[in-house]
DNA sequence: TTTTGTGAAAGAGTTCACAGCC
DNA sequence: GGCTGTGAACTCTTTCACAAAA
């Protein structure tokens, strides 16, 4: 196989954009909702830019990325301009995925994905605590951990988010594996070791949290 | 003033390390701390690479940064290494902050912080639910949102941590730095305009959800 | 020989600057 | 005049490759 990967594992080759961008473009995606609700209609780059922080270059350099369809003087329309980031951006289903742990960053995940998240859904959830998986919640059906393989198979579920301690993640991740998943968001505090053809994503809440300490230190003690 | 910032805000000037750069100095202090505790006295570079998924050249360029120590063929002590990266990032002192709002991610941060979080120390807790703010978490003093600038103000607090609906972020956010806060860490899915001397970092749990989802995509329709 | 520290090269991402369009 | 799209320049980060150390 030997595809095109950057040093984090993305695939960007074949139209791909950069993970950079792509954040971006879904806050991007998030304003022009914003604004179509407002009743506006177009908009130009430094408009956006002053509401998300960056520069009109860097908003006209990411929508190259998926075709600029703006025009000098008139800027943007905005609904059209989200459907193109949309289009992009999602499939047309949302990736069914599997949510592992059910503490408090796995209800924030869920609570979050039953709203607004086009391009996945959470079709079931696992956790070993019986309370949690007593009735679904957000309307995600909730299991115990030991049918979690048999679940995952049978639905073909192909992505999972891991919201698990650290010291459970590795197991948990293998199982998964296992059952046939094939890309992973690990939401706990510990690096996986996984095969060559699988996709992992990390967030970790503890390494944000002592990366802000650091340059808020920093910040802190800058001169007035 | 006109401080050296990068693009996203970060202060780099004087010595100071870069964002990614702290972020893996976080993640293999904590390597080396599990590595101490089995006993471990020294490491060379590839095996911590091959532990936490990077090159021994990212990690020797890294330690560059905070002044290597290593010796060839006999590679890194363990437990000095630990010290010499935690004394880079952490300062004598943790800074005090400000947590507002104790939903699911809230609480979330609270269990982590309480535990081991040597750089930062959430003094004080706010939410708008009385519920929530009836006894102490992990420790934690939870207050009344109407006391936030108050409480803020009295304890010297010039860090704020916001876990509050994207509705709302900016309003509060307001509030803090009317109340003295300086360095914002927002975890609410809305950008922020701030006043140019305070440092934001956002975690945005809604955008790595959606960035999962696309390169997933791109990896589950990618040939075998 | 093995492994470190680091200059130099390569690669990725951002910003500049301007021609062309409205 | 004002704004977009984009080549070119620049900056930041990673990887290569090797001299020096053990």
């Amino acid at each position: 196989m030997s595809l095109t990967r950057n040093h984090k594992g993305h695939i960007l080759a074949g139209g791909g954009l950069s993970e950079p961008s792509v954040s971006r473009l879904i806050i991007y995606k998030r304003l022009l909702l914003e604004l179509a609700k407002k009743g506006t209609h177009s908009v130009f780059s430094h408009q956006m830019a002053r509401r998300v922080n960056t520069s009109p270059e860097q908003i006209r350099r990411d929508l190259m990325g998926i075709g600029s369809d703006g025009r000098p003087t008139r800027g943007y329309q905005v609904l059209e301009l989200e459907k193109r980031i949309s289009t992009f951006l999602e499939s047309a289903r949302p990736e069914p995925a599997a949510l592992v742990g059910l503490g408090n960053v796995g209800r924030a995940l869920l609570a979050y994905a039953a709203g607004r998240l086009p391009s996945l859904r959470i079709t079931a959830a696992f956790d070993i605590n019986p309370v949690r998986i007593s009735h679904p919640i957000y309307g995600c059906p909730c299991h115990h951990a030991r049918d979690m393989a048999r679940v995952v198979r049978e639905n073909g579920i192909t992505a999972g988010i891991l919201a698990v301690p650290g010291s459970a993640a590795q197991a948990v991740a293998n199982e998964l594996f296992a059952a046939g998943v094939r890309n992973l968001l690990n939401f706990a505090d510990a690096r996986l070791q996984v095969p060559a053809e699988v996709f992992v994503d990390h967030v970790d809440i503890g390494v944000s949290l002592e990366k802000f300490a650091y340059f808020a230190r920093r910040n802190s003690s800058a001169p007035e």
